[in-house]
DNA sequence: TATAATTAAATTGTATACAATTTAATTATA
DNA sequence: TATAATTAAATTGTATACAATTTAATTATA
């Protein structure tokens, strides 16, 4: 077998099809005016509020050079605050703001929308998610 | 079930997986010079020897904004050959040189080499391919 | 406690990625 | 056959994405 042939890659499919489906957010997102990375960091502070660059870019597997212009767009758009912890100023702590609250329920129905797009069984979803989690865990403290 | 928690989602674990698997190509494609987009290029003219943008951009999901810039660095290592086509000058023809033929040699041991960084089974494998074609050939016509 | 080491963001530079538009060539049609 | 419609790349503009470095703050240690 030639492992050198596209179509016997793992990571391709993987690559193309990650990109697809973001392709796929984009009219949903484009009415809360954010792109697809911008969403991820509306999701961690829908759940938590609050957190630091550092912790977020964890979550995100994205570093500083990513977030921090990122971030500042957030801020223009008036969705986040950033604010240097008074305990150690070297930490940046991003803060939702109501503004980026109140989108939250225009985001609410993007999920269901996006899956049914796709002709996934529900098993075969969490098929994929597990093996992916299992993938991603060993990349986790690289 | 909160469907805007990050850990809900399908497409997150998918783009932070390929985004990781690709960076532990780095390593090895910095070796032959590639990026790992000019490595998905690479492995279509292993294959095929020629073809023109239109039908690269189909195979790997990209666009002329893309490839075009990809595709003239490609020109300037020394490994393809850009030319229009006599018969429709619209039409560009990327063409393999015999620099860009010999560097297959090296690339031979790339995927092994990335399988075998990653913890999945055969069958793990296998499942996560069939799932992720039947998500892209979805996408393919769009 | 002064200095070294570490840590967290920010910055710099390079490389995609893609929507929208433009340019040039070809094909279809009045 | 002249013009309209279509097609394929290239271009423009915006937004990541990340390696490597820099800056500023904090912590560890001689």
């Amino acid at each position: 077998m030639d492992k050198l042939k596209l179509d016997n890659q793992l990571c391709f499919p993987l690559y193309a099809c990650s990109k697809e489906i973001i392709k796929s957010y984009t009219p949903f997102l484009e009415k809360i005016d954010l792109t697809y990375t911008q969403y991820l960091v509306m999701l961690v502070l829908w759940e938590h509020d609050e957190i630091n660059v550092k912790n977020l870019g964890k979550k995100l597997f994205l570093d500083s050079g990513t977030l921090t212009p990122l971030l500042k767009k957030l801020e223009n758009k008036g969705y986040i605050l950033r604010k240097r912890n008074t305990k150690d100023e070297r930490n940046l702590i991003i803060k939702i703001t109501d503004k980026g609250k109140i989108i939250k329920n225009k985001a609410e129905d993007i999920p269901s929308k996006i899956s049914s797009c796709l002709s996934l069984t529900n098993e075969e979803a969490l098929t994929l998610y597990k093996i992916l989690y299992k993938l991603l865990n060993e990349k986790k403290d690289e």
